[in-house]
DNA sequence: CCGCGCAAGTTGATCGTTCATACTGCCGAG
DNA sequence: CTCGGCAGTATGAACGATCAACTTGCGCGG
């Protein structure tokens, strides 16, 4: 410790770092010069060794078909984490299990004090793992599928973005709107269901026959949307549980010589980098990632620092990103509650940052 | 340690990890027996303390709008990393002032044993910097604009990408071949501009006036592209020096009534997600990512165990992805070199590996 | 028969912090 | 005047591995 610089201890130096308020203001303010004239910093192996805390996080690289939502997610939970005094390490695997090998390894050299989540899904494994294994962690996603979640986690509420987005499109005077989603069972997409369905209700708007359902991909929203405009009455809007379906109901649209945003209006989820460069641009529901990464780091700390807290769990709103692929309802020229602008929905200029 | 459980000393169980040659087979067995039984792993901080070396790599996340390339970079890195017994340890950074901050902390505080090096650009501070600080390092990118580079890179040659995709067109009966860049100055784009010129000077094709700039973007790429189709002898083929660009030009062409791929073909550069995705997809030279990772990570762990080694450089070749925009010239009905199949370049089929 | 050298494994010290506890004044109550 | 209590600081030990130097056993040449 060259800090004796300061003609202190050791452990006042220490006490510096990790307690300022235990010191005299003077003899805070001299250490401090000392630490500062000297560049000191305090060695990160000998600290955890003997704390037991190694300040890093742990958290899996997302597979990059995630559209941009990962990408985000990252650089937040970096900047979060960094801001907090915390590292954020990062890893790969190919599967939820290769992914607990990872966390045996990391856990068991206590490379890391705690995980992130990501891509939670239906009958997780992970969660029930770390657990057990005393792990502390934060998700990124509810724990779909399990009836009392014993673990913190932070969500942006599916339902609600799909909801405004039924009323975006009902305020544009749409009155037949259609749902792209996934099968049944994936807790998001049963989430982001239900909010169309349940806007659309509320709105008595017709639901039979308008939610269609198939594996997440370009294709899957063509063949869909294909399915839906051949049908004896068509949608005349779209939402879509992705970016990707919402992509292949693009297609599906100009493939039957219909103009997106003027004859059908179609509505993504997630808002990836994609949707702003499409023509026509398309309308998204956006998730405010840069808040979830914040709560994340919260959370995550505050399970860190109290052993045996009672797990928390935040939801946030996501907010709808309106672009060209949502206009009026054809035929209705003046569409029934739209002669204001809109006031809750912001349409966007550039890139916009949450 | 516990590990006396297979009846040696602490050091012999080290020994397993550090330097196996050195027991007895009949040892290290036994040894080894001992540790998968009671599955210990040596603890990171402990070993970082003793050893000085943390067996974490640091590497500054991207700003997203690289296009995917960071993305796949930083899971090919995650991978090759940990194949070799490291971690990797992201942070972001506004600017390259605030990395050399961060590498500061990540230095004085012992928490990395080198880095990656993203983005490097024209007169870059960072090598210098990281040079001056003896710091271990090895850069995606070589020192643009330094006459002798003294550190360690690994690139991919841009030059030849864009010369592969001139011969793409050439093949294809194109004999106005255009080229849109960045203002000169920046490493990567005069790289990528001397393989269009080089290339089309080789086939003695025309480049007078061929060659447009600005700032890259998508409304960059349309203003340049309208205004070569508007220009008295119009090229039949384009090539971009990033796909932002290539997207601006493909709704140049659209705006100017013509169609990508057989009125004008357009190719890109760095296969990003959204060139799959666009219609007609978007050809596009794609930077062999995984294998650059790869030679990265090989070159630190060089970098790291020699000290003073003399600094090593990789050139990796990219590959030209072929896609609909780029087609037939029109006109050429019997295109001079094609009638065999395309040898080289392999027609994409769904979504390709490197 | 001695001693040298090498291979295989052991031991004490050490890396740079923080923990737990002990010390030192100083103040005020008894 | 004494002593308890407290705030502020100092001291010894410990965290869990690796380093460097030391032991031991064995084969082999002189």
């Amino acid at each position: 410790m060259v800090a004796r610089h300061a003609a202190v201890s050791r452990q006042t130096v220490s006490n510096a770092f990790n307690a300022p308020d235990r010191l005299r203001p003077e003899t805070l303010q001299r250490v401090r010069a000392a630490i500062d004239e000297l560049g000191y910093r305090p060695n990160q192996a000998a600290r955890s060794l003997r704390s037991h805390s190694t300040r890093v996080i742990g958290c899996r690289l997302l597979p990059s078909n995630s559209g941009g939502v990962l990408d985000r997610l990252l650089h937040a939970l970096c900047d979060a984490a960094r801001a907090s005094g915390y590292d954020v390490l990062t890893f790969s695997a190919r599967d939820d299990d290769e992914e607990i090998e990872v966390y045996t390894d990391l856990l068991r050299r206590g490379a890391v004090d705690g995980f992130v989540l990501t891509n939670t899904h239906h009958l997780d494994t992970r969660p029930g793992w770390l657990l057990e294994h005393a792990a502390r962690f934060v998700a990124f996603g509810r724990a779909w599928g399990v009836r009392r979640t014993a673990h913190s986690w932070v969500d942006v509420d599916g339902a609600k973005g799909t909801s405004e987005a039924v009323e975006h499109l009902a305020r544009l005077g749409h009155n037949r709107i259609a749902f792209l989603g996934v099968p049944a069972g994936s807790g998001v997409g049963d989430d982001r269901y239900r909010g169309w369905e349940r806007a659309a209700e509320q709105l008595s708007l017709p639901v039979k026959g308008l939610a269609q359902r198939a594996e997440d991909g370009i294709e899957s929203g063509r063949t869909l949307t294909r399915r839906l405009l051949e049908s004896a009455r068509p949608p005349t809007g779209i939402i879509c549980v992705s970016d990707s379906m919402a992509i292949g109901a693009l297609r599906a649209i100009e493939d039957g010589g219909l103009s997106a945003g003027r004859d059908v209006s179609v509505v993504g989820f997630d808002d990836s980098p994609i949707a702003a460069v499409l023509r026509p641009g398309l309308s998204s529901v956006r998730q405010p990632i840069e808040s979830v990464a914040h709560e994340l780091i919260d959370v995550l700390l505050a399970e860190l620092s109290e052993r045996g807290r009672a797990p928390a769990r935040q939801l946030l709103a996501p907010r709808l990103v309106v672009r060209e692929s949502s206009g009026p309802a054809p035929g209705a020229s003046r569409p029934p509650k739209a002669r204001r602008p809109l006031p809750s929905h912001t349409l966007e200029t550039k890139e916009r940052k949450q």
